[in-house]
DNA sequence: CTGAAAGCGCTTACAG
DNA sequence: CTGAAAGCGCTTACAG
């Protein structure tokens, strides 16, 4: 059983390998070919067991038709609940427009393997924080890429297909404004990402808006006390407004604090996060947005495909998907 | 701005394109090179960005470092708690070898498209059932596979790295056994794989052994009712042995039909699940035992990396790994 | 209507 | 020590 070739084919037939390669191709240049060669050639192929080499067609052809996946963080380990809906967009889509996709591991995260990606069609990257340099060097070359989540670096010229955090952030203040609270504190992770400053902003923004007084503070959750939030409450707040990123540390360390402390919620004070809580938390239904992440990684694969071939006009290079509010049971109306 | 082939290092570095393949491969033949050529040459690829294109070398006949992942039910979508474990388990162990992953995409599953895996340097092969023809194909090419689950199609000649559910199966039943149980009632799923086989013949040959009489009924949960459960237990049976498999729709069958008929577990019936009860399952933790899947992902890339470099002697082509017993909550001790 | 040629980017003999 | 050539198996212009 050696390997049949194109060649072997031509032989048995009695024609050009050429022409067989244009008979099992399916003619698609449109040559004309006589019906009688094109049976002799199928025949042939039938009976030698013919099967196409994938990797020479790709040689010969353009494209790999493989896009592929760069996960700053390690994808899979444990922050799935936030890649996990991602990836399975990414899947779903990739699936739907006929690609594979190459994941780069974790490994490949060295600073000159980021180079590794060009070996597909075009990748996408997916991560808190970028290399800059490195992305610089694809953006430069013209390599296709697009980043999951908003990106300012570079002046903006990552195209990138996010989650429009200000607009769903702001609609939280002012839905906490609506119920009354006139006094709420902002936790948000210390790092910064423009996830965290999109957030930021848009609780700025609204707080100025409907009057509501806002003080932000940055945490990683571990300096939380049962006394910093009671003498928060002390001072007038009605309401909790907390980031969600990566891990949900601070949203898990608050919602322990809170619990600790004997607050109540909604009773002793509202909350709200601004995402979607971690799975596994029990209690209420906290309020807040979804995420559109399944959504985030379908698109980011349509617009890569875009950018890969070229085709109807030009695709936008940065879009931003609207985050549904999340109702919840953990805003209390006051005043 | 386009690909950076080795023709364009060549001319940067004033040698020919071949001696650049040489430098690049790490002169694997011996060549005899001038160190001055080899920085050059070095240097210059570094410059320009080079990135082999996987396509050609292995075209040219040699790996690519990559391992492609297939997966005959889509991966990421929907039955997460069983696919994700071991993928992030394959992740972890390619990243930890330097090999990237090329994710075959559920689109690929058209019978042709499974060829496509040849682009990989070999390829990881998951789901309950298998394309046993195109199987052979890749087996008979040479090409390296390795399918993470027992297989025992083509005469067992699929190099697999699985879990022994014969074993666990079997300790599940003596455990029951040992509790005073004497009539038990085993649910499978009713389509045949090997992992289910396993099962059952792991739990016939226990009960055989130990005197348990027991019933097998091939079920996929929609035919369950309360008065089926209640006619078991009037007749004498004290325990419910359940298959776990990709849906968990079996045991989530039986654990709503429990419920609803206000059967408690295990007052009324022990309860054993064969393998982890799905996540999301309120009531006390089900006995049964943990199938270590993330581990599974990392063996089979093991295998799979051993089989397409082979060095240090032959590895076993097929390997079952233990699945740790859950003692859990559900069986009780009777009679 | 069909064949011969060039070339995809690489590796590996084989000449110098 | 290094370059030129052949070839992996295919596709796609381009000649007849």
């Amino acid at each position: 059983m050696g390997k049949v070739r194109q060649a072997d084919i031509a032989r048995v037939a009695g024609v050009s390998q050429a022409t067989v390669s244009v008979v099992l191709g399916g003619n698609r240049t449109g040559v004309r070919l006589s019906e009688r060669t094109r049976l002799r050639v199928l025949e042939a192929a039938e009976r030698l067991g013919y099967v196409p080499d994938p990797v020479s067609s790709r040689l010969a052809a353009t494209g790999n038709n493989l896009l592929g996946v760069y996960t700053f963080t390690p994808a899979f380990p444990d922050i799935a609940d936030v890649y996990y809906p991602i990836l399975a967009g990414v899947e779903a889509e990739a699936a739907a427009l006929g690609k594979d996709l190459i994941m780069f591991t974790a490994s490949s995260a060295a600073p000159d393997r980021i180079r590794r990606t060009r070996l597909a069609d075009g990748c996408l990257f997916l991560g808190r924080h970028v290399p800059v340099d490195a992305i610089a060097d694809l953006l430069a070359a013209g390599f296709p890429i697009v980043h999951i989540g908003r990106r300012t670096e570079l002046g903006g010229r990552i195209p990138h297909v996010g989650a429009d955090y200000v607009s769903a952030s702001a609609e939280v203040i002012t839905r906490l404004a609506r119920a009354g609270h006139q006094r709420a504190r902002y936790l948000r992770e210390p790092d910064d990402a423009p996830s965290s400053w999109d957030r930021e902003r848009g609780v700025r923004a609204a707080a100025a808006e409907a009057g509501v007084s806002l003080v932000v503070s940055r945490t990683d959750g571990t300096d939380l006390s049962a006394a910093s939030i009671r003498g928060w409450l002390d001072d007038g707040v009605t309401a909790l407004v907390v980031e969600e990123t990566d891990t949900g540390a601070v949203f898990d360390a608050t919602w322990r604090v809170l619990r600790a402390a004997g607050v109540s919620v909604p009773g002793d004070v509202s909350l709200a996060v601004l995402g979607r809580p971690p799975a596994g938390v029990e209690g209420p239904l906290i309020s807040g947005f979804e995420v559109p992440r399944r959504e985030l990684g379908r698109a980011a694969v349509r617009l890569l495909a875009s950018l890969v071939e070229p085709g109807t006009g030009e695709p936008s290079l940065h879009r931003l998907l609207t985050c549904p509010p999340v109702a919840g049971e953990t805003i209390a109306t006051v005043g």
